[in-house]
DNA sequence: TCTTTCATATCGTATGATAAGATATAATCT
DNA sequence: AGATTATATCTTATCATACGATATGAAAGA
């Protein structure tokens, strides 16, 4: 058995301890933005407002703000020319990824250690969670 | 056999599906603070300044802010008077929970649904990980 | 004891982020 | 044509962030 409040232990423990160094100077709202468009299809500025609560014109100047800052790209829906449908540029999947994902390096130096049952265990078990969180919706 | 950069993907969709809903507003330094103190020992105000290369005036600030919003509290250390020990408040604690963990709610949704075995395995694989992040310093 | 160093706090100042209301523009729908 | 939708811009306000300069009080060294 496994509690939740167990599991989170672990979860943050693991975060806190192979997260990349802080290097660029971000703030959580525009790392929500840049997971919204990571992993959603076709999101609209409209999209970030409903998602962050925000309105649409506050929005549309963080979108503005990260355009300049050069993380995201605006493309005009085909079927709907009034509609801006956002999208990563390398950099920005760069900064997301130092900001939300394990430091790589450290990761591949644990799995280093590890025999193929641990790892297998990994995997198995990230897999298994990732897929069941993505279904709970 | 498993990449890092494949755990990743499982890391970032769980956290992207299973987040708590965002709440109180909050930026990345305080939430970087909170974490920071959250899983070291003694954490006092230099500490702050080197884990987040800021200057030891503006992580001075960051506490006062944070103690204002009822985040954290300060305590004198009883050996050197000079030094001033960080702790998180229950309140705070909520606050990091909320930004950092996932939602206790949903994971228990998932659990209800898994066998005996998918939940051993879950709990095997993040235990052993973060017993390998922790010692990996 | 006197001086220096250390740890933190405060003040002044500057910049940028965040947010919303009001208004504008351009595309789409009826 | 007129209404609606999606986004953008302008104005204004507040707060966060950051640092240099300076201050205070405790600890360590001569």
């Amino acid at each position: 058995m496994i509690s939740s409040s167990k599991l989170n232990q672990y979860w943050t423990d693991i975060y806190f301890h192979l997260h990349y160094p802080h290097g660029e100077k971000i703030t959580h709202q525009v790392v929500r933005i840049l997971q919204l468009i990571d992993k959603k299809d076709r999101v609209v500025v409209n999209d970030v407002a409903t998602h962050l609560e925000i309105s649409h014109n506050t929005a549309s100047e963080h979108v503005k703000r990260m355009i300049n800052k050069n993380y995201i790209e605006k493309k005009r829906d085909q079927n709907d020319e009034r509609k801006v449908i956002l999208q990563l540029t390398d950099f920005g999947k760069n900064v997301l990824h130092e900001n939300t994902s394990l430091d790589e390096e450290k990761l591949n130096h644990i799995f280093s250690d590890m025999d193929e049952v641990e790892k297998e265990l990994i995997s198995k078990a990230f897999k298994l969670l990732s897929e069941r969180a993505k279904s709970c919706m």
